[in-house]
DNA sequence: CTGAAAGCGCTTACAG
DNA sequence: CTGAAAGCGCTTACAG
C-alpha cells in the first residue's frame, strides 16, 4: 500500500539532456530508419547506456497503434500438442520481435468474449485462438476493432477468419486406409469432440474412407478430448460381445489413455488384440512405451504459416484471409504393426 | 505496406460527448472507487456501451506506471511441469485482472540478459523466472527498474531474490530412504542438471541420507534434464558389471526416458530388476504405462505461493524478498513396488 | 461530485 | 539533419 519510488527510469528528455541534443533527435537515434546524423546517433547511443535508458515500449504504442504484442488464445494445455506449439510461437514471434501474451480460455463462448475484451484492451496487434472456437459474433467484433484473428488448428464457416488446420479430412482417411489394409475390420472410433472441426473433419474423412472400402464402423463415438472420458468410452466397446479389433482415436492425448486402459486395465495385447492408431504425433507418440502409430500434424510447419498468415495480415489488414491446410501423413509405429525389435 | 484505417476505437472522449460530460468523468467511471455520481456514471456507461468503448489500458499504464503485466520466463515446456504450472500461473494471474507475457530462454546468461531487457521494455509489473537461472548482475537490473523478481522452482543464494521451490533436499531424502527400506544396495543417481539449484539440492539430501544409512551409491551422473542424456546414461550404468537395482532420477521427464530404456532396449523389468524413483509427479507419472513412484511437488501449492509472493512485492515494493519450501512427499507406485492388481 | 488542465513518455509532421 | 510543438488516450491533482 505504501509508495516507495524505485528510482524513476530515465527517458527521452534525460537522455537529450544528457548528449545535448533534442528529445526528437533521441527518439529518432532509436528509431530504425529514421534521419538521423551518425554523430548524433553516437552522442545519444552513450548517454543512453550510461543512463541505462530504454526506449518505453508503451509510449510508443500509443502513438503508432501497435503493441508488437500477440495474444495466443488456449483453452488446455494437457494435450502436449499445444505446449509444444506454444513454445515454437514464443520463439517465432521473439524473433520478430514480437511477444506472446497467453490468455486461458474455455470454449465456454461468454468466457472467450471476456477473454477477447481483456485482450483487446491491451491493444494487441493480432489474436491467435489456438484450440479454441470462436462465435461469429466474437469474430466480428475483433474485424471492428482492426485485429486481425487466426484459427490455429481450428477452421471456422466464417469466411474472414484466417484459419491454420492439418488436412484433417484426408488425415482420418490415412487411418481408414491403414487399419483397411490390416486387415481389420470390426473398426472403432473414438472422436475429437465434435464441437470442433478437428473432431468433425477427421471423422468424415474417416468414415467416409471406410465406407468406401465398405466396411461399417461397429461404433462411434465422442471421446470430448479428455483423458476420462476416452477410458470411459475405452471400457464400454471392449464389454460389448463385439469387442473391436482396431481403435481410430481422435488426437494423441487420448490414444493414451486409451492404451493404457487396454493393456493395464483390460489386459488386451496391442496391437495383437487391438490396434490403435491415434492423430497429432506429439513427442510421447513416438516413445517407447506407446509407440504410437499416428497422423503427424506438424506443428512447426502449423506454427510457421500461423506465424506468416497473422504477420502478413498486420502488415496489411486488406487482405483476404487464408485457409490453409497442411498435409498430414500417417506415421507407422508398433501400436498397429508389430515390431521385431521390441519386446 | 499500405496503411488502411480499421475504423479507430472510440475514445472517452467520445464517450464524454456522447453522455454530455466531461472526459474526467468517463475516466472516473471507469475508475474503481473513484468519486462520481450514481447518475453520471450511468450515463457514461451507457454511452460507452453504445460506442463499444473500452479504456485503453496502456494509456492508463502510462501514468500509472501499472501495465498488469506479468512476464514469465519459462526455458522449456517439454517436461510437463512447466505447462501445467504456466496453465495455472495464468488463470491465477487473469483471475487477479493480470496478464501473462511469456519469454522462452535458455539457460545461456546472454539470452536471458537479452529477453529480460525485452521485458522490461514493457513495463512489466514483476517476473516470474521459472527454470531459468539469472545472474546477480540481472538480478540487480530488475531491482534497479523497480521490477520484483520471484524464482519459480530455482533457488539463489542472492538474498534479494524472492525463490519458491519445493523442498529439494528433503525430498531426496525421502526417495533414498524409500530405495533403501526396500533392499536396494546398488543404487544410482541420475540428478537433474547440476547447473540447477533443484539438480543439486535433491542429489545433496539423496546421497547424504544415503550416507546416513551406511550405503554408497554405485553412480552419481549428470541427466542435464535431457531425455536423451538421460537414455544414454541408462545403457551406461547398466552395462556394466555392477548394474544397478534401483535409480533415483532426478525428474520425471528423464525418469520416464529411464524407464523407457530399460524395459523396452534393455528388457529389463521395473521394478523386479530396476526400481525407479523420480522427481516433480506431473500427471504422466499417474498414468498406467509408467506408474512412477516420484516425489510430489505440487504445481498448485507452488504457483499459489509464487502469486502471492509476487503479488505482495508489487503492493509493496519494500517488502523483504521471500524463500519458500514447500514440502514434497514421496508418492509410491508401480515402479518400485510391485502392483498385484495390474499385469 | 465535477470540469479544465497538466502531464505520463514517446512519435511525427512541420519548419528550418 | 535538427528542434519546437502537437498529440496519442488516458489519470489525477487542483479548484470549485
Amino acid at each position: 500500500m505504501s509508495k516507495p519510488l524505485p528510482k524513476p527510469s530515465p527517458t527521452s528528455l534525460d537522455v537529450a539532456a544528457r548528449a545535448g541534443v533534442s528529445q526528437s533527435a533521441v527518439s529518432r537515434a532509436f528509431t530504425p530508419g529514421a534521419s538521423v546524423s551518425k554523430a548524433t546517433r553516437a552522442k545519444v547511443m552513450a548517454a543512453a547506456e550510461e543512463l541505462g535508458y530504454r526506449p518505453n515500449v508503451l509510449a510508443r504504442t500509443l502513438i503508432t497503434g501497435r503493441s508488437r504484442i500477440v495474444a495466443l488464445v488456449v483453452a488446455y494445455l494437457d494435450n502436449q500438442f499445444y505446449p509444444v506449439a506454444l513454445e515454437k510461437f514464443s520463439k517465432a514471434f521473439q524473433a520478430l520481435g514480437y511477444h506472446v501474451l497467453v490468455f486461458m480460455a474455455s470454449n465456454a463462448d461468454e468466457d472467450v468474449a471476456h477473454v477477447l475484451d481483456g485482450l483487446l484492451d491491451y491493444q494487441v496487434d493480432g489474436v491467435i485462438m489456438a484450440s479454441v472456437s470462436i462465435s461469429n459474433r466474437l469474430a466480428a467484433r475483433c474485424e471492428t476493432a482492426g485485429v486481425p484473428v487466426v484459427l490455429f488448428n481450428r477452421r471456422q464457416d466464417d469466411e474472414r477468419l484466417s484459419a491454420i488446420t492439418s488436412d484433417n479430412v484426408a488425415g482420418g482417411a490415412k487411418a481408414a486406409d491403414h487399419l483397411v489394409s490390416l486387415g481389420r475390420r470390426r473398426i472403432a472410433h473414438v472422436t475429437g469432440w465434435s464441437g470442433s472441426s478437428t473432431g468433425r473433419d477427421r471423422r468424415e474423412g474417416f468414415l467416409a474412407r471406410l465406407d468406401a472400402h465398405g466396411v461399417a464402423p461397429v461404433a462411434v463415438v465422442d471421446g470430448m478430448y479428455d483423458r476420462e472420458v476416452a477410458q470411459q468410452l475405452t471400457r464400454a466397446l471392449c464389454a460389448g460381445p463385439e469387442r473391436p479389433d482396431a481403435l481410430f482415436v481422435g488426437s494423441d492425448h487420448m490414444a493414451f489413455a486409451v492404451m493404457d486402459t487396454l493393456r493395464f486395465e483390460l489386459g488386451l495385447r496391442v496391437p495383437d488384440d487391438v490396434a490403435v492408431v491415434g492423430y497429432d504425433d506429439v513427442p510421447m507418440a513416438g516413445w517407447p512405451a506407446y509407440d504410437l502409430t499416428t497422423v503427424r500434424q506438424s506443428a512447426d510447419a502449423m506454427v510457421a504459416a500461423t506465424v506468416e498468415t497473422l504477420m502478413a495480415r498486420i502488415d496489411d489488414p486488406s487482405m483476404a484471409p487464408r485457409h490453409l491446410r497442411i498435409d498430414a501423413p500417417l506415421v507407422v509405429r508398433g501400436s498397429t504393426v508389430k515390431r521385431e525389435t521390441t519386446r
